[in-house]
RNA sequence: GCGAAAGUAGCUCAGCUGGUAGAGCGCGACCUUGCCAAGGUCGAGGUCGCGGGUUCGAACCCCGUCUUUCGCUCCA
């Protein structure tokens, strides 16, 4: 047996058509011609997205001691976003030259020209400009940033020309109102991170659950980013499902727990079945304004190795900012050094959508089998049985002769204790490659033998070995093989 | 946002110089068969991404637009 995997951009290609013919993400109004970087996910893929959420939520917090879950809502009060820095450092006007192609923040070529004044001994004249940059920047005066910077003669420093678009204000929060008339309603956001949820709980949590740092706050849910351009398939998408923990620690004590969670968290994606050697850490040399270390876990998609998970250590920035604009203390009394502080946090953030997308180009695998004229190719989605969609599928070898009846009374047997799907159509062959391409682990298959000695054979996907076994062991042996125990056994 | 390529059945794709839409696979029913995508018969499924224009006539030519992929750019 011979693998084969294509780590050629058509490999992508292949993985969204196999995507979408068999259930797993369709475009969003598709019958609209779809809406640009938003998915669905279909009959399959909710099946393994849940799968996903589910195993990162129980290794979060059933495995951890001290780690309690949140579920905030998406729509926060509009200073979170201000004490977050969102507001400020979300919200670019740039500005394009026609002649290189490049693109400029308009405030930063602004910045440097006015130190380049200052530089030049015209202090005054830095300062006016800067006066008034911030007047036009405050009245949304987009035009007039422009006219600043022609009256400078600022041109870019690659085409060295003046020939610029208009400044465009690049905003990356999706904003809507609040209340019944426009008039009075407030502008509101859609969250574009899930951690402040965590950060303005932080207390009710600590309070409510007489919890000790250092102890952690877990959530999962969607977020959303006016994405300027997205990418490959559901990794950049505008509207998103985060999977974070945020993890408060006595000052001082942060890089430790940095250093914890980045192994924990590396160990979590090789129990979920990616290899090693697709997986790496990779330092952010640029730190954010609330990090002192950040690091990504990349995944090797077929576009390269790309940030799936982000730990980061941001210091006491958010509880800090949050405290000071809501003006709230947000500090834990430390009982064993009789202390106040603010926690310093370290957080991990995981993309559900990115690790689903990264199990699913992991599974995708075509396979040569058979020798000479024997030899063809099969596609199959190698997922951990505990992930994938359906665990096993009730085939009977015919339809006839009572073999259907026998297998959906073993279907009613077992569908209880995990996702079981019954298909008589078609001949055997056929029935089992339907289950290898959406990766379902057992097939089971009721035969004449089975009308006698009441015995079924069980296919493995991978092997494509049968082994007959008794129909009364078949929830404990199943059940053993795709429980998420599987999973977390290997965390350990 | 810029540049390039693409968009025809669920999927992969044909479709000549402009002349009223095709295949394979898949899907459904029935027959035959019975362990790795078997055969047969019948059937469903398409305003050729969308909107304009040119033309007697457009899947095909022109313009616009949407979507996707790739390269830049962006990614607190």
């Amino acid at each position: 047996m011979e693998n084969k995997k294509t780590d050629t951009a058509s490999a992508l290609k292949d993985i969204i058509s196999h995507a979408k013919e068999y259930g797993f993400v369709f475009p969003s109004s598709e019958i609209y011609d779809g809406l640009q970087a938003v998915y669905d996910y279909g009959q399959n893929g909710v099946e393994l997205k849940n799968n996903l959420k589910t195993v990162w939520w129980k290794a979060m917090t059933m495995l951890q001691d001290n780690v309690v879950g949140i579920d905030a809502s998406i729509f926060m009060h509009p200073l979170t976003w201000k004490a977050s820095g969102h507001v400020d450092s979300f919200n670019d006007p740039m500005i394009d030259n026609r002649d290189s192609k490049k693109r400029y923040r308009a405030d930063t070529l602004l910045e440097d020209r006015s130190a380049l004044l200052e530089d030049q001994g015209k202090a005054d004249e830095a300062k006016a400009l800067m006066q008034h940059m911030a007047k036009c920047l405050d009245a949304g005066d987009l035009e007039g940033v422009r006219q600043l910077i022609i009256d400078q003669k600022i041109t870019c420093p690659v085409s060295n020309t003046a020939n610029w678009t208009e400044v465009r204000q690049f905003n990356l929060m999706f904003s809507t109102q609040v209340g019944a008339v426009s008039e009075d309603a407030s502008l509101i956001y859609l969250r574009p991170e899930t951690a402040q949820g965590i950060f303005v709980n932080f207390l009710n949590v600590q309070k409510t659950g007489r919890m000790k740092i250092p102890f952690g706050i877990a959530q999962i849910g969607k977020a959303f980013r006016n994405e300027i351009v997205a990418r490959n398939f559901i990794f950049r998408m505008r509207e998103f499902e985060q999977m974070e923990m945020q993890f408060f620690v006595r000052p001082g004590t942060e890089m430790e727990w940095y250093a914890t969670w980045k192994e924990t968290r590396m160990k979590f994606h090789q129990a979920l079945g990616l290899p090693a050697d697709s997986l790496k850490f990779h330092d952010h040399d640029k730190l954010a304004h609330y990090a002192n270390a950040a690091v990504d876990i990349e995944y090797k998609f077929p576009f390269g190795f790309k940030e799936m998970e982000g730990i980061h250590s941001r210091t006491d920035f958010d509880l800090k900012s949050h405290q000071e604009l809501s003006k709230k203390k947000q500090q834990y009394f430390d009982p064993e050094i009789n202390e106040n502080y603010i926690p310093y946090v370290v957080e991990t953030s995981v993309g559900a959508d990115r690790l689903f997308l990264a199990i699913l180009c992991n599974a995708y695998t075509e396979e040569t089998v058979g020798e000479g004229e024997q030899e063809k190719q099969r596609v199959y989605l190698n997922f951990h049985p505990a992930l994938a969609p359906v665990k096993v599928a009730v085939l009977p070898l015919v339809k006839k002769d009572g073999l259907a009846e026998k297998a959906q009374e073993i279907v009613k047997e077992i569908k209880f204790a995990f996702n079981t799907t019954y298909d008589e159509g078609g001949a055997i062959g056929k029935r089992y490659t339907r289950q290898d391409l959406i990766g379902t682990p057992y097939c089971v298959v009721v035969d004449y033998q089975t009308m006698e000695d009441q015995t079924v054979t069980i296919r493995d996907r991978n092997t494509m070995s049968q082994e007959r076994i008794s129909i009364a062991d078949l929830k404990e042996k199943i059940g053993h093989a795709v429980s998420m125990e599987r999973i977390f056994e290997k965390l350990l």
